[in-house]
RNA sequence: GGCACCGUCGCCAAGUGGUAAGGCAGAAGUCUGCAAAACUUCCAUCGGCGGUUCGAUUCCGCCCGGUGCCUCCA
């Protein structure tokens, strides 16, 4: 099966034809930076991720845009606050992006672009639409005309009268319209202001999406994905600003993520039920965030909770330390590329990801092949297993991991990782540790069983785990 | 009020018109001084009521319950 994604415009799975020359075009809505990311931000750029990294296995030669929206009343109410200019605004919460995402594994796009990089762009495209008459000036600002669009709703299945006698669409003397969105807008005195044709002024939200999906991916491009709070209004009004101008429809796929939950409600500022990445990083590992995210439907909601990131570092966990043994048994070996491409593993869960990219099979599978992994383990220490057998399933089992963008760390450093988060977390004196270890294994080499179980109850107390190998004595935490 | 979506084992979570993946937790076993880890085995008839069908958890209708969008929002 060829891949299928699920278009919002349709509310169906569509094949997705690539292009004769296997390009594929995809523009995300990125964040507005005038704050900390929270785990909302992280489920969409780890889904768009995930779809990227999974375009590129498949072969397509993607351009992946992801914009920062750089100007907008937020950002000028958080510079007042802060008295700091909006532009070290922006560049605070742009470099804490890269920090707080980059350790979610997300790779970079193809091109960054942020709004303000693209003023003369809109305005071509503002200027386009005035000169059509599908927009108009009123008193400085630039707005829409809704009405001289005739697919107005269709992606968000709204319905344009019913939209019009709303009592929630703000009213705004100078629209002709409520529906009509602003495309410019004037500036204050004192505010960031950009020339243009209607005085000064900054862009609209929704311009700058058309504007820089348009520059990058051309009049018509293949993906656009973001969150499922941007269908209505921001990618309603960007197809209706870019139909306005170049008179075909901008995008092929629209391509939602659901929401993170908090107890079954949606998590977000006003409610005030959000997590920073930041906040998170302090007690979990990123890594398992992203395993936590990937392992539900990237259109289904997701409940956040404590449990849910236990469950998911268990998980990781177990995938570690299966690696760690695997290692040390290969030493190294690789296997031949070919041998992993055509490995069962693979070939199923690219067509758990070509059916609208169902990451939640893919991690079914993943744990089915760990268990063949572990009985391989299990055999070779008994000297009857296949040791180029274990180093195919590990290989594959890496690959498909990094589909997910998982298992890019090494076993130990991702060991050490989760260690010294929970050492710190939970405050362990590990001199105590190790010498209550140490007096174990003498009471162990003596045979004082219950001095050894003794030592090892009250490590057990301390949330110590102890495992006796033919190495000797190891130990994690909890 | 309008428009969408969801309701699968104690918890998380896939899925299909022909009797339901995976994970966590739980139970039993192998291994172990005892454990841990690993492995093996066990563990659900899919919110309710009707309808369509040879057959529905999967399609349709109604009801109940939950969520989202309609304003900035990933």
């Amino acid at each position: 099966m060829s891949l299928r994604i699920f278009n919002t415009l349709s509310s169906k799975k569509e094949a997705f034809d690539p292009s004769p020359e296997n390009r594929v075009g995809m523009y995300v809505c990125g964040v507005t930076v005038y704050d900390y990311c929270h785990v909302g931000h992280a489920r969409s750029a780890v889904v768009f991720d995930t779809i990227f990294r999974y375009l590129k296995h498949l072969e397509f030669d993607v351009t992946y845009v992801r914009n920062f929206t750089d100007i907008d009343d937020k950002i000028i109410s958080r510079a007042l606050e802060e008295k700091v200019s909006w532009q070290e605004v922006t560049k605070k919460y742009i470099d804490a992006f890269y920090e707080d995402m980059g350790q979610l594994y997300i790779e970079v796009p193809t091109v960054e672009p942020k709004a303000t990089d693209h003023i003369p762009e809109m305005l071509d495209m503002i200027a386009l639409l005035v000169d059509q008459g599908k927009a108009y000036e009123s008193g400085g600002d630039v707005f829409y005309s809704v009405s001289s669009f005739g697919g107005y709703g269709q992606l968000s299945k709204k319905n344009i009268e019913e939209l019009q006698s709303g009592a929630r669409v703000e009213v705004n003397e100078s629209k002709r319209d409520a529906l009509d969105f602003v495309l410019w807008k004037k500036s204050k005195p004192g505010e960031p202001a950009w020339d243009s044709p209607w005085g000064a002024g900054r862009p609209g939200w929704h311009i700058e999406c058309s504007a820089m999906g348009r520059k990058y991916l051309g009049d018509t491009f293949d993906i656009h994905g973001g969150g499922k709070d941007l269908v209505f209004p921001h990618h309603e009004n960007e197809i209706a600003q870019s139909c306005g101008v170049t008179g075909c429809p901008p995008v092929r796929f629209w391509v939602h993520n659901g929401f993170v939950n908090i107890d079954k409600e949606k998590m977000s500022k006003s409610l005030g039920n959000f997590f920073t990445l930041r906040d998170i990083y302090k007690k979990h590992h990123p890594e398992t965030l992203r395993l936590f995210l990937v392992s539900s439907h990237y259109r289904s909601p997701i409940d956040f909770s404590e449990k849910n990131l236990e469950d998911a570092e268990k998980v990781l966990s177990r995938f570690y330390e299966a690696l760690a043994d695997a290692d040390e048994v290969l030493k190294g070996e690789l296997a031949s590329r070919d041998v992993v491409r055509k490995h069962p593993l693979l070939t199923k869960c690219e067509e758990a990801m070509n059916d609208d990219f169902n990451t939640s099979v893919v991690l079914a599978l993943m744990n089915e092949e760990l268990r063949a992994i572990n009985t391989e383990l299990d055999k070779i220490a008994r000297g009857s297993g296949d040791q180029n057998k274990l180093l195919v399933c590990v290989a594959a089992f890496r690959l498909v991991g990094g589909l997910l963008g998982l298992l890019s760390s090494s076993p130990e450093k991702f060991k050490r990782e989760i260690f010294d988060l929970k050492k710190s977390s939970l405050g362990l004196d590990v001199a105590k540790i190790e010498k209550l270890i140490k007096d174990r294994d003498l009471a162990r080499k003596g045979q004082d069983w219950s001095r050894a179980d003794q030592c090892r109850d009250e490590l057990t107390q301390m949330g110590v785990v102890l495992e006796d190998t033919p190495q000797g004595t190891e130990w994690k935490i909890q």
